[in-house]
DNA sequence: GTATAAAATGAATTCGGGTTCATTCTTATG
DNA sequence: CATAAGAATGAACCCGAATTCATTTTATAC
């Protein structure tokens, strides 16, 4: 490599000093590739939801990924560290629009019935717009890893959670009957998890807005008479 | 290699003549051995149980499991062709184990509604007797891989299928209000399979058998007024 | 237009775990 | 006791998939 012309060296030195005094570089900031760049990164993450929802955490190949996403393999990994940070980030993403819709549908309600019912109504509502979501969250992604199940587990719980405490103000209001709060609770969202499951997978109540309704029956039953 | 001496010959032709006549071998059938090889399969079977009550079918190596079961990794492959055939003759014995313990315990009753109850008691009894099955059918095996989590599905799938067939039965009697027997039917299942669920992955409801009868409340209300 | 740095590429590398296999150990036969 | 076959062993092999990296392409600054 004969790169050691005089000239060339000069221009060398003169570039550093030059890049030493203000941190000036031929190509720096952006902006269209900025652009680019975020374009990118959302065409990754659409493939991934779209992927994710067919297949299995390990049955998608970072390969399969990319090629979905239109892009090299290696370019993956110039937008994320890894598959599980990818996986990561779509689940946290979700679980965030999920609670969100579930807080907003509750802000229209004071009572603490209705409330209950507009948290369920807007899980079915998101899930029914959103069914790729769905599909990752209560299909697909339990069969990561131990690790990362906690994740979804606590989704799960949290929902429960939530449930139980309208469930005990309820009781407070002697609306309820003497009984144990945390089991009708997990019996309330095990229901509709069910349900919704079902769905997704083979689509057999095929009128989940219909289904909705009678299961929102059942459970007013089950809860004993709420006034 | 100089095994061709004339007498080595003779031998090896002459025992060929023996075996061609009589079948006769060294070393076959067996006995004790056979005893022996049992027991070896039943103590991989064992150890496998154990080890995929803790942890997800692809963190389980067969090296590890191997080590449980205090044989050479080789020899797992001595007594089942691969590591897919293992988990999947479990999964048949439990759920075939499960299904018996159903039938038994219904064949207690002839009203539908005491078959029905005796169904979800006779699941519960065994969960509680065979926790770790419980954990492999309920919390583990999913994420195995979507082929081989079709079987699970149709596990769950049959429990609702049975469901609904004794709800339809009450139905005919006009013991059950007009609602969609199988939306009320995954309502059922599903509300049990979540305590059920939580009971084994965090303790929670502490006394499952108490739950139960909660659960059971709850789900009698939930379907209406069954006499 | 030239030089340079970021972005993109995809073949090569790594790695982990399932499966195999040459070898050693055990058991039964005569 | 010698022989040979089955059982057991665990290191070696293999394969697939995640990750890396040398190279090429694209974009910017002068």
């Amino acid at each position: 490599m004969n790169s050691g012309s005089f000239l060339w060296q000069v221009s060398l030195i003169l570039q550093v000093i030059n890049r030493g005094r203000d941190g000036m570089m031929a190509y720096r900031q952006t902006e269209r590739v900025k652009e680019k760049r975020a374009q990118k990164r959302a065409q990754i993450i659409k493939a991934a939801r779209e992927i994710f929802a067919q297949k299995s955490y390990q049955e998608v190949s970072i390969k399969a990924l990319a090629k979905k996403a239109k892009i090299a393999t290696g370019t993956f990994y110039l937008y994320f560290s890894n598959k599980e940070a990818l996986i990561n980030m779509i689940v946290d993403e979700m679980f965030q629009e999920l609670l969100a819709c579930i807080k907003e549908e509750r802000a229209c309600f004071t009572d603490s019935l209705d409330k209950l019912q507009a948290s369920m109504k807007a899980c079915i509502k998101l899930f029914v717009k959103e069914k790729e979501m769905a599909k990752i969250l209560l299909v697909q992604v339990p069969g990561v890893n131990n690790a990362f199940n906690a994740k979804l587990i606590e989704i799960e719980n949290e929902m429960i959670r939530f449930t139980r405490n309208d469930l005990d103000e309820l009781k407070a209001q002697g609306r309820l009957p003497e009984e144990d709060t945390l089991v009708s609770a997990m019996a309330f969202v095990g229901s509709f998890r069910q349900v919704i499951i079902n769905w997704l997978r083979e689509g057999k109540p095929e009128d989940l807005d219909k289904a909705f309704a009678t299961l929102m029956e059942y459970n007013m039953r089950g809860l004993g008479q709420v006034k």
